[in-house]
DNA sequence: CGGGTTTGACCGGCGC
DNA sequence: GCGCCGGTCAAACCCG
């Protein structure tokens, strides 16, 4: 007993010791980024200052559609995001807009009735159970802001397998799609608001369109956890004002049993305020539904572009991290696949957007992953490794990586028990990224879960080391 | 019999 | 006010 308590003494001393230096190298990472973006100037940087008062449209396309048809038409409304594609045509920072503003897609921001959006998310990052007796109604949360997350993937089975336990209570046949879209409540918590909707896109039927909409006020099976966390953390993200884009290989989600992967965030730093117009996308444009759109049914056109990485960093793919196995319920991926993520390396970031590859589950592939990242900090790849294998709260880290990298840093709420950092680099060597101000976040912001994982002072070191590096390249 | 699905009814928001 | 539409409810039904 005494033994315990001397060593969760020492844990706590190694806690708060971690934490201090969490929160000086938190302190750089911002002002890195503060530099960065007064380096760019103007509109980037401005975006996310107001998003307090309008409820965010934003779309967080993870990853490109094979088609942007609909694309100007939906630009309309967010017209200075255009103008960004146009002013800086690949190098901007925007999301795509593409597919996701197709009509299914609209149609699935709709208004929100419950508040429980915000404060829930939080809630779930910080992996705190609130408390479950349904008072959704009575949440704190700024009414505006609920978010929902739309998950785009080709699958084959009616619905994607996300480790949720889900009980249908609806259909519907939406206007301009004639697939109907199914409504389920997540029944893993008797009292958990979570609902999902799901519907297949007209143009691909086997595109599945999922979409999620509050937080899990429960926790997880392991299974669920990455859906959960890149869906909370994309939530978060919108709300606090940025905007994501995740890529997914193609080759990934149309594999055999495709099972879906992410592979990384892909942030930018745009202006997103809608430019309401009412004409072209009326329920939404009404509503102002905070939508995040995780596309991973890009084309492999897309997804195996050219942009290269600096070479220093070639060895760090943007590996499918996040790796929910939504079609199949089977999660022994062979390692052929992962490999084949791994061979993407460097292959994967277009010019002028942020990636960020923040969630990794544990896994031995990552593990090895990790040390090939990490070559030369063998120590500190195992740690984060297995920092990231048990650490759970990917919401967190996600969201605080997001808040951080908008620059304002202002989902403080998130950041709290922070528990991340962020390694990054420019995305680009070409003049994209200092145009545009994009970083890659090559390497996951790591869940320093402190409790979790008893972190050396020597492996802040070599953050700190690394974040000199960012600065360097800067 | 319990739990899930189906499906038509219902409701509320919105535009006209 | 009316109709449209997305979302939800709940009775009926199905299934193990
Ligand atoms: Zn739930």
């Amino acid at each position: 007993m005494g033994k315990m308590k001397e060593e969760n003494e020492r844990l706590k001393m190694m806690l708060e010791k971690v934490e201090k230096e969490y929160h000086s190298l938190q302190l750089r990472f911002f002002d890195i980024l503060q530099r960065e973006a007064s380096k760019k100037g103007g509109e980037d940087s401005a975006a996310p200052l107001d998003e307090e008062e309008e409820p965010k449209l934003v779309s967080l396309c993870l990853g490109r559609s094979p088609r942007e048809p609909k694309k100007d038409e939906i630009t309309d409304k967010y017209s200075k995001q255009k103008e960004n594609e146009d002013l800086q045509a690949n190098l901007t920072l925007s999301l795509d807009f593409k597919s996701a503003s197709s009509k299914e897609q609209l149609s699935d921001m709709i208004p929100m009735n419950t508040s429980e959006g915000l404060k829930e998310e939080d809630s779930t990052n910080k992996l705190i159970r609130t408390k479950d007796g349904g008072d959704e109604i009575s949440e704190l949360t700024p009414p505006t802001k609920k978010a929902r997350v739309c998950v785009k993937a080709r699958c084959d089975t009616p619905t994607m397998h996300d480790g949720c336990q889900w009980r249908k209570y609806g259909r519907k046949i939406a206007k301009g799609n004639p697939c109907p879209r199914a409504y389920y409540r997540c029944t893993l918590a008797p009292a958990c608001p979570v609902r999902k909707h799901v519907q297949r896109c007209a143009e691909d039927m086997s595109i599945l369109t999922t979409t999620y909409e509050g937080t899990h006020n429960h926790s997880l099976p392991a299974s669920a956890t990455a859906m959960a966390s890149t869906t909370s953390a994309a939530v978060s993200m919108l709300l606090s004002g940025c905007s994501i884009s995740q890529h997914t290989d193609h080759n990934f989600a149309s594999h055999a049993n495709s099972p879906t992967l992410f592979s990384g965030l892909n942030l930018g730093l745009l202006d997103q305020r809608p430019r309401a117009n009412q004409a072209l996308l009326r329920t939404p444009s009404s509503h102002f539904l905070p939508t995040i759109t995780l596309d991973m049914t890009s084309a492999p056109s897309s997804s195996t572009h050219v942009h290269c990485l600096p070479s220093s960093f070639a060895s760090t793919p943007r590996i499918p991290s996040l790796s929910p196995n939504f079609c199949s319920s089977e999660s022994n991926i062979p390692l052929s696949f992962w490999r084949k993520g791994l061979s993407k390396s460097g292959t994967t970031v277009p010019i002028g957007k942020t990636y960020i590859n923040p969630f990794n589950m544990g896994n031995q592939f990552q593990e090895h992953f990790y040390q090939q990242c990490f070559k030369n900090q063998e120590p500190l790849a195992e740690i984060l490794t297995k920092a990231i294998s048990t650490d759970t709260s990917l919401c967190s880290v996600i969201a605080a990586a997001i808040s951080s990298i908008s620059g304002q840093g202002s989902s403080s709420e998130n950041m709290g028990d922070g528990k991340f950092f962020g390694y990054f680099n420019k995305s680009s060597p070409s003049s994209s990224s200092s145009q545009g101000g994009n970083f890659t976040l090559l390497q996951p912001q790591w869940p320093f879960s402190l409790p979790k994982t008893s972190t050396p002072p020597s492996n802040v070191d070599h953050i700190n080391h690394w974040i000199s590096e960012i600065n360097y390249h800067h």
